[in-house]
DNA sequence: CATGGAACTGACAACGTTGTCTATTGTCGT
DNA sequence: ACGACAATAGACAACGTTGTCAGTTCCATG
């Protein structure tokens, strides 16, 4: 900037008002700037502009894997609104590692990002303190802050969402139903637990443990869990998936424990997942569908909100899910070969 | 930090010594410098550090839409590089819009990011010239950059992936392949129809335009598309797709045109689908098969290799491309309904 | 005891902007 | 012709760091 003022024969601060469009320059100055800028090829540096002015017109957004489907939608919804308020993006995955969530959280509030938006991996956001003290709003998504932190938060409802698409199988006739979810200690996942029994007892149904299989949607373990569930002596007739990832693995094992031939159709296991995902149409899979660019879109907004200044109280939103039925979910439930009476 | 300085009665370069782990400083005077730090809850400021040092340690990363599988792959393995190495990074999403690719990517440059990874969505990058005259490197992945800009480049074997998935089809005796493809004008839908040309010619077909779509995978064009190729008096027997957007668009309209219960076979019309995508196993569709983590880990090193400091001779990669046999891409021509004649 | 050097600490400028305040014009009304 | 005022331009400090260099202390050595 320098150099382009020596370069007009004008001072440092005209190329500023310039730079920025500010009012009270001459036309014919002001063009002397631009040619100057031009031919020197000049860009603002923006570190300075934001040392100088605080604010740094970018937000933090830490989810939990940008590689799957649902935060990758949910990010292009925060990128959009990013984008329409002039704000830039740093993204990061936690990889469901809490320290990795802190370090990306604190490097991202090192850069004094305005704002965070973030999937908490981490159950502890003590570490946000000292940043909320120096002024920084941040929105949970998808799982709430741990205690103690009070920031607004936008969830699903993962409880009734679970509920409803158990009571959908329930209202198809099946008694033994069968759950399979992420490992507990995810919030989502324990919610979803937690709507699953509810809507077992609102149909007298018993909660059996003997058909609930959680953890991290790995392949070898799922198989394994499922080919138990299958070959027990009182085997589900119906199972709900926790996640999308988990439905997309269920449905493999499925295809390499029965038939290949008609694994589309689950093998007569009636299926009711928990997300939609990606040619669920296709296959016919009845699912709970969450909105996940929905979820990124409430989460800018609220953030914004507060970055425009708002002060107003902590808000919590919850997201209402939505029944899709395929055909996987309302199958009857069919006479299992294992059982030895109906 | 000058407020550290003063609490802990020491000069505010100590504090500097202290926050960077710098050697030269007492432990005792250390540790008082480190309560003074926790008490205040100070975070050193990173638009200071990065002004006076003038490394950012962050790079930008533009591609065409992070809710596409493709790109949040190619994210996620460059999110993995990036923290590797200790960088911070910016992303944003040109949805294919050359004026917004080259907004991102100046607004990275005014934040003064050291080096960037762009999927272009324009052909013509002039506009980088006085970055690059200003230091910053750049990587192009998974298309080539405007004509005038040397830069480093990734890319997949488009043409030969095309050539190996249209050769597929032709030795399981296919003679009227269909060519479903996106914009002409994107370079790998380009590639991909030259390398499905090159196929043809090599096995001596004639190449009948009629047997070509290409353009934005929109549902209803497609659709029209499809019915077209389809009712049409001596129709393909088999496809190629030509991303992956496409070809799941193709097998939607397929599922909605052809009775939908065997939809998952395509109604009997062979189809091999350029990208692999989840759930294509399920679907028994053959692939040919990119990396676009591979893609994405490959445009880093390249990046972070220049970022240390490396000025060699510009290089441009091309990942080989793997076909991916599941059925669909293995039927043999059936007999259609529409020809008079075998 | 003087001297050299190592270990530690601090003063100061500079990074490239922008906000504030002041100085210089030129224009207008009286 | 004069003061008032608007429009334009510039000087300067400050944002919060870090690199450079200079100073102070203290200990080991001759």
């Amino acid at each position: 900037m320098n150099d382009v003022a020596a370069a007009a024969g004008v001072a440092l601060k005209t190329v500023s008002r310039v730079v920025n469009n500010e009012p009270g320059v001459n036309a014919a100055t002001a063009s002397r700037v631009q040619a100057a800028i031009e031919r020197l090829g000049y860009r603002r540096n923006d570190s300075a502009r934001i040392l100088r002015r605080g604010r740094t017109a970018s937000i933090g957004l830490v989810i939990e894997d940008v590689a799957d489907a649902f935060y990758s939608s949910l990010s292009r919804a925060v990128e959009d609104a990013a984008l329409h308020h002039g704000y830039l993006l740093f993204t990061g995955s936690s990889r469901e590692d809490s320290a990795r969530e802190r370090d990306l959280v604190l490097a991202f509030c090192a850069r004094r990002v305005d704002g965070l938006i973030i999937v908490p991996a981490g159950s502890d956001h003590d570490y946000l303190a000292p940043e909320f003290a120096a002024g920084i709003r941040a929105v949970f998504a998808d799982r709430p802050p741990g205690a103690g932190c009070e920031a607004d938060t936008v969830l699903c409802d993962n409880a009734g969402g679970a509920r409803m698409g158990t009571a959908h199988l329930i209202a198809h006739g099946h008694r033994r139903i069968a759950f399979l979810g992420d490992s507990p200690d995810i919030f989502t996942a324990s919610e979803r637990l937690r709507g699953y029994r509810q809507a077992l007892a609102a149909a007298g149904l018993p909660y059996d443990e003997g058909l609930v299989a959680m953890g991290p949607p790995d392949p070898a373990r799922m198989r394994a869990d499922l080919t138990r569930l299958l070959t027990a002596f009182d085997p589900p007739t119906a199972v709900l998936t926790g996640n999308g990832r988990t439905t997309v693995e269920t449905l493999r094992a499925l295809a390499s424990l029965t038939d290949a031939a008609d694994a589309g159709a689950a093998g007569g296991l009636a299926l009711v997942g928990f997300d939609d995902f990606e040619l669920a149409d296709l296959l016919g899979i009845t699912v709970v569908a969450q909105d996940p660019a929905r979820l990124g879109r409430t989460a800018a907004d609220l953030l914004f909100i507060r970055l425009s200044g708002d002060d107003g109280p902590i808000s919590r939103i919850e997201l209402a899910t939505r029944l899709v039925p395929r055909g996987s979910g309302e199958r009857s439930p069919l006479p299992q070969r294992n059982r030895t009476a109906g």
